[in-house]
DNA sequence: TCTGGGGTCCTAGGACCC
DNA sequence: TCTGGGGTCCTAGGACCC
C-alpha cells in the first residue's frame, strides 16, 4: 500500500502523463559523424551522390539551409552547395537501434519501437523503481547518450499521439513533457497536418471544408469530417483532435509483407533485363522470408515508368512460400501479363504478402545452380548496365563474380 | 539532374458461396 | 426469370509514415 502511495505521488507530479516518445535526432547523420567528427557542425545529407537519390538523413546544420529528408540530393545541392555527402550505413543503423532499444527495456517491457530510431514507452508500471517519467526521460537520453554517443529527444504525454507531438516539439535534444490537464490546449492551435495520418492530400480536402487547426477538427461534427476523408480515417482524426486515443503499446508486432525493390539510374526497357532484375528481388526477398522463418502466398509486382506512374499486380497461391525460385516464377509470370507497350522502366519491385509462419523449404532452392543457369544473361547485363545502376541498387554486381559494392549498404535493417 | 526504399492501412469492386 | 443480403477472398490503387 505504501509503495502504491509513493507511485500515485509520483505520478501525480508529472500529472498523468505517463507515455514517452523517444526520437533520435537526425539518427542517420548522426550516427555518421560518430566516425567523421571533423563533419560536426558542417552541413551533412545521408545520401548516395547519384542521379534520382533523395536524402535520408540531414544534419541540424542542413536543415537550416531548407536541406530536407525525402529531398533529392540534387534539389539539397542547389539550396546547400557546401553539403557533404555520406553514404549510408543500414546495418550500423541497425546496429546502434537494438542499441538504444535495450536501453528503452531496462525502463520497461512495454516498449513499441515503430522504425530503426523511434519508440513509444508506457512507464506507469516504472514510475516506483525510477522516478516520474521526467526523471525517466532524463535517465534515458543521459544513457543513451553516454553509451552511444547519440542525441535524442523525448516527449511525454498522457497518449501516444500527444507523447509524439511533444517529441517534435522538444527537437533536437530535448525534453517535453505535456501534462494530461493541458492536452487540448497543445492540441488545438496546431496546424491540420500535425494530426498523424494527414499528409497532403488529406490536409486539402479538409481545407476544402475551410479547417485549419486541429481545433477546428474537434469543434466539426464527425459527420462532416467523415464525409470528407472517409468514415474510418474521419473518426480516428476526430478522436486525435479531441485528445482521445486509446491506443495501448504494443509490445510485439507481426510482419505482413517482405518487399524488395530498387529505382534504376536509367530507365530500362529491355524484358531480359528486367527478369534478371526481378530475379534478384525473389532471392533477396526469400532470403529474408527464410531468415524470419516466413512464408507467403501472395506475390505482388510493381513497375513504375518513366512518368512515375505506378502500377501493381499480384497472384495469391494457394500454399505460402519461402522459395526464391518460386518467388521469382510467380513474379515473372504476373510481370509477362503486363502490357507495357515497349514502355521504359524506372522502378521494379517485389514484395511477398499473407505471411504466416513458414515451413522451412526455404532450402530446396540451390542457389547456385539458379545462377550459373543465368550466367550468360548476367554478363551481357553487366557490360552493358553494372555502371549505370545507383549504388545500393546495384543488383548486377553478380553473386559469383564479383564482391557486393557495399553490401552495408544493400542491407536494411532486418529487424 | 524531380520525386528512395522499407513498410502499413484503407477503399472499392468483383467473384463466389450460402 | 427483373433480382436479396451477408460474408470472405482477391485485386488494384492510393495515402501515409519513417
Amino acid at each position: 500500500v505504501a509503495g502504491r502511495h509513493v507511485g500515485e505521488v509520483v505520478a501525480a507530479a508529472d500529472a498523468g502523463a505517463g507515455i514517452l516518445h523517444v526520437d533520435m535526432d537526425a539518427f542517420y547523420a548522426s550516427v555518421e559523424l560518430l566516425d567523421r567528427p571533423e563533419l560536426v557542425g558542417k552541413p551533412i545529407a545521408v545520401a548516395h551522390d547519384s542521379g534520382r537519390s533523395v536524402v535520408s538523413s540531414a544534419s541540424y546544420e542542413a536543415r537550416s539551409r531548407g536541406v530536407r529528408s525525402a529531398m533529392p540530393v540534387s534539389q539539397a545541392k542547389r539550396l546547400c552547395p557546401e553539403l557533404t555527402l555520406v553514404d549510408p550505413h543500414f546495418e550500423k543503423y541497425s546496429h546502434y537501434s537494438k542499441q538504444v532499444m535495450g536501453i528503452f527495456r531496462d525502463v520497461t517491457p512495454l516498449v513499441e519501437p515503430i522504425s530503426v530510431d523511434e519508440a513509444f514507452l508506457d512507464v506507469r508500471g516504472a514510475l516506483r523503481l525510477f522516478g516520474p517519467p521526467r526523471t525517466i526521460a532524463a535517465l534515458i537520453r543521459q544513457r543513451v547518450r553516454a553509451e552511444t554517443g547519440l542525441p535524442c529527444s523525448v516527449g511525454i504525454g498522457a497518449t501516444k499521439f500527444i507523447a509524439k507531438l511533444a517529441s517534435q516539439r522538444a527537437k533536437p535534444d530535448g525534453v517535453l513533457l505535456v501534462p494530461a490537464a493541458a492536452t487540448l490546449a497543445f492540441l488545438h492551435p496546431l496546424p491540420l497536418g500535425a494530426l498523424w495520418g494527414v499528409g497532403p492530400s488529406t490536409k486539402e480536402k479538409l481545407e476544402r471544408l475551410g479547417l485549419r487547426t486541429v481545433r477546428d477538427i474537434a469543434m466539426s461534427p464527425v459527420d462532416l469530417i467523415t464525409a470528407a476523408v472517409g468514415s474510418s480515417m474521419g473518426a480516428h482524426l476526430h478522436r486525435l483532435a479531441n485528445g482521445v486515443d486509446d491506443r495501448e503499446i504494443q509490445v510485439t508486432r507481426v510482419e505482413k509483407s517482405v518487399g524488395h525493390e530498387t529505382t534504376f539510374a536509367e530507365d530500362i526497357a529491355d524484358e531480359r533485363e528486367l527478369r534478371r532484375v526481378l530475379l534478384d528481388l525473389s532471392h533477396r526477398v526469400g532470403e529474408r522470408l527464410r531468415h524470419h522463418h516466413l512464408a507467403g502466398r501472395t506475390i505482388a509486382l510493381k513497375l513504375r515508368y518513366s512518368d512515375f506512374t505506378t502500377i501493381s499486380r499480384s497472384h495469391t497461391i494457394t500454399d505460402p512460400t519461402d522459395v526464391s525460385r518460386r518467388i521469382y516464377e510467380e513474379a515473372a509470370g504476373v510481370f509477362a501479363k503486363i502490357d507495357r507497350a515497349g514502355r521504359a522502366v524506372r522502378l521494379i519491385g517485389v514484395r511477398v504478402e499473407q505471411l504466416e509462419a513458414a515451413g522451412g523449404s526455404g532450402a530446396l532452392w540451390n542457389e547456385d545452380e539458379e545462377w550459373e543457369q543465368l550466367d550468360g544473361v548476367t554478363d551481357s547485363v553487366n557490360a552493358r548496365f553494372g555502371s549505370a545502376l545507383l549504388g545500393p541498387a546495384s543488383l548486377l554486381g553478380g553473386r559469383s563474380r564479383a564482391p557486393r559494392r557495399d553490401a552495408d549498404a544493400r542491407r536494411p535493417a532486418e529487424d
